[in-house]
DNA sequence: CTAAACAAGTTTCAATTGAAACCAATTACG
DNA sequence: CGTAATTGGTTTCAATTGAAACTTGTTTAG
């Protein structure tokens, strides 16, 4: 009866980590000098770009972002002007977020550096592998929400 | 001239975050509830039983955090008598740690638990899909860190 | 209808984080 | 040597985070 033996260094939770903060930090910094953008903020122009209206809740269920961390992102965006906030007509607890045009402008600012980060960054991986990767990440997502402790 | 176009949930970045977020969640939950570890403590404890004998500031390398998060945990983990924390003979300013009977104890307890939660997680991916998988992540860290603005 | 339960968003508060200042020991160099 | 620069580790402080309480509006049950 041998104990199990665990390497850190191939231990796909820490792993998943440590590339994850790496990614995150070198965007985050690009974002945040060139745009003035929190990734909490930039994540919000992005859904919000792509489904023209949305409320803070279904944006915090399609980034997996905290409900208080949407709220701080919206407030912040408004005050810029970036977003606009319209009570939501057939339930005033709800707030419908759109970009105003400047928020448009400056999305239409962002998605070609942010793609060209994500590109530099993942250059020298092939697009079958990449795909791969969302495929993988994907179905990992599922996994852990479904899991009973939760 | 048509206007690139980024689909949020499509974006690396945004899923590899996501991905570790709900990983890390997941196990630092269980590693707290049964045995009152913080994922830097853990760490710590997982790469000073690979190494028997090793400084701070090496640990901060091989695991990536920040020196002021090693401090803490190595503090926190020597209080609960887990570690033992030495004077470098040949640098005072260095400290060397090593696990303390205790420690060696809990360590040999948590692996099972670890390697549990990772095939738990990771069970309905081949195998040499993971191996892939780890390949990958471990490249994105070089091709990041091997970044300019840095 | 009206009271209780519930839901969207905000605020408060405590915990976590890391940058910058700091301390003590070591190394570089004039 | 002796002073300046550097390094390992700690402390301080400000920013970020999310759980829990709260506010306001909606739904459900009696």
């Amino acid at each position: 009866m041998k104990s199990p033996v665990l390497k850190l260094d191939d231990f796909l939770p820490f792993r998943l980590s440590v590339t994850s903060n790496l990614v995150s930090e070198a965007i985050a910094q690009t974002y945040m000098t060139l745009f003035g953008l929190s990734i909490p903020e930039w994540r919000l122009i992005a859904v919000i770009a792509e489904s023209d209206a949305i409320t803070q809740l279904q944006i915090g269920e399609r980034t997996r972002m905290d409900k208080v961390t949407v709220s701080r992102a919206a407030i912040a965006l408004a005050n810029r002007g970036l977003v606009i906030r319209t009570m939501k007509a057939d339930d005033h607890r709800s707030k419908v977020l759109s970009l105003s045009p400047a928020g448009r402008v400056l999305y239409s600012e962002v998605v070609p550096k942010a793609l060209y980060l994500e590109s530099e960054i993942f250059c020298g991986i092939g697009g079958d592998e990449l795909a791969a990767l969302r495929a993988l990440l994907r179905q990992i997502d599922t996994i852990v929400l479904s899991r009973p402790t939760r």
